[in-house]
DNA sequence: CATGAATGAGCTTTCATTCAT
DNA sequence: CATGAATGAAAGCTCATTCAT
């Protein structure tokens, strides 16, 4: 069996395609579209080729054409998650100029991503659950997203301008406002048993967006003693 | 089909036991503590009864003698872990009358606990993936450790003295904690990734809990405007 | 999954059967008899577990349960028509004080065996294109059969009595007769467009029979120098 | 569909082929040669044309352009090695005056060909393992090779100046060689682990050439009794 | 209390082949 | 002359579960 096209995105959108390659690129989207759902609602296990192949309107055989067997098919949906993340990212228009309200979209940004799209956390927890063997069998190079940069700047900036702490790596407020986002979406399920409340409601969200805001900004507070 | 006996682990305790019923409970307690290995492992789809019941040295049979079906025996799963986890923090002794330090341990116990035990952090990321499907089925009516009671406690001593903010609810300082524990755990492997550090270094791990107990005790100081 | 109990053809004899364990030997037997018969057939590649297990009357899962898989059913095949051969071999009765009659009936055995069981000679196809992969994996151990052992007696009695020649190996004799008797069988049908001529008939069978035979004679026959 | 070209051998030998022509069938030939060593290697049902198209540096297409089906394919690989065969046998040049020399040149060719050319032996296998239905579907009419003409002649001979015997028939003789030098060949594996002794070796085979050439020679020695 | 036997549905993957350019 | 896309069937194998002692 011949290999397809396995150009990135870019050469894609650059090349002129025929009505046939349209075709075909319509069938591999629509196969990565449903998988990304697929395997988010029933896991890697338990999204069969089949639900995802007849979910996408296509067949079996097709994945195997396009993306190898499936596990090239959830390399390609990491791949892809990955990338509809840091495209949304990018748009985050941010004024350095005012590092405390920049600091807040972007707590603001995480939080309602994971809330938006359960599925970009569902499936980092089933690629967790497999000690992350894909993303490391994948080629894509952009995993580490302009994220940890933004706000390096930011940092720099509110460090400058004595409003922030200087004291504190990128690295670590970076990770202190994704478990905070990651977390409260993620576990919701064991958390409503656990605390008796139902974490999908607004009110409850919204209250929790509130608290990790005042709590970054606690945290990235200039030292009182200097 | 005769029942078998589906005893909490008190009643056994308190029962005298006859030779049979101890080799039965032998059995269930290996196929129990075989399940949680196996499913950690590989979920609960590719952890198959076949895994189970030959790492427990017993047979598929047995499993559904004792828990019913594989559904059964991955809830007395989920309430093991619980009741595991809930033993261990009891064990906590904690100094009311210094609450700073009570907290820092706290925090030193979850974060430690959430390490050592990954078992516990992947199943609870499988039943999360699964809807919290299992944990509504079981009549175990101890999730909610006594945690949030501890750091309750902890916070209205720490603010009746003045060292703490009164503004604080024990729900989100437990969520922070868990969340803050929980995220550098259960997302090692795509965090390693994307931030190209292998967090399951020793000193990666301690770095962290640093991090985690300073923020802490910045989210919970009293407003300095008081 | 239990592993089967694999107790060899001797165990089984002398041990009394339960009911069950009856009805469990022959599914067993009848899976070997329809895998000989089907990939004798179809070869090991054309015949499928689907084909065995339903010629069997029984299902795809006992070839798993009795064998482990596809490949181990092949080895029980081979293991078992070898079984077969040495079985009939050892009824041949020979009076060794006659070596030249002695030696004729052997090789009719073997030219007969070869005609009357075809899918020996298919099946030991098979298992050479197979480069004998399955005969090694096999723990099976009496693969030599007594006939070189019966060839050497056989020879040296006629070498004594001085009607046959010194100077020859059983082996290369046993290879002889074998040859010509397998090539006859194994290769018919290419032989038939080569030669133009149906080898199946009887006639054409009894022509070749005799004509290893005398060829064997004057294989043995004592040099005429001494 | 457009008919590709059919053309024999010798036709596109004696035709000017234009530089499309010439390409298409470097085309045809690479397929054909990959197609006999695959075929060789995993069996008609274990050769499959992707396999094949692959080995060959072409398209699964082009299978079907050329040759029809698979089916087709192994039709013209069949033509082709008993083409290679009837090649190498026409090189054989031979002393008629010296009939005994002559025999023994013969038997040497036709076990060292065997020997040289495993690929022949395995195909012949697999063919008779289809029994047959492939050769009976070709059209080409040269299989049977100039062979038993060339032990007639020289049997002829021999007969004639005395040295063999008058009774034996150029088939059976034929027959006889070939059998000695291919079961060697085609059963090797079976047969050592029958005979705990590896056949490939050069002095295995050496050996077993001398025992062939010198049971032809008893073979075909005159009648004493004469 | 435990076990060997059996079952049917489902899994991932590969197959030979055809279609439309 | 060659190719990328698509297809339906069938392959080997594993699954959770039940039956009969």
């Amino acid at each position: 069996m011949i290999q397809p096209p396995k150009d990135s995105a870019q050469d894609i959108a650059q090349r002129k395609l025929g009505v046939r390659e349209k075709a075909a690129q319509a069938t591999r989207a629509s196969l990565l579209k449903a998988a990304i759902k697929i395997f988010a609602q029933y896991g890697l296990d338990g999204g069969s080729v089949d639900k995802i192949s007849k979910a996408a309107k296509s067949h079996d055989r097709m994945i195997y054409y396009y993306f190898g067997n499936k596990e090239g098919l959830f390399v390609a949906v990491i791949e892809e998650i990955y990338k509809r993340f840091n495209i949304a990212e990018s748009k985050l228009k941010l004024d350095l100029l005012d590092p405390l309200r920049s600091l807040e979209k972007i707590v603001q940004f995480i939080l309602r991503y994971y809330r938006d799209h359960p599925e970009f956390v569902t499936l980092l927890n089933i690629e967790n659950l497999h000690k992350g063997k894909h993303i490391g069998q994948s080629s894509f190079r952009d995993y580490s997203s302009t994220a940890i940069g933004v706000i390096d700047q930011v940092l720099t900036t509110g460090a400058q301008t004595g409003v922030f702490s200087t004291k504190l790596k990128a690295r670590d407020l970076y990770m202190m406002i994704a478990a905070l986002g990651y977390f409260y979406q993620s576990n919701r399920y064991t958390l409503s048993a656990f605390l008796g409340e139902n974490l999908e409601a607004k009110s409850a969200f919204d209250q929790w967006e509130n608290f990790v805001i005042s709590t970054v900004l606690k945290t990235i507070a200039p030292d009182p003693s200097n």
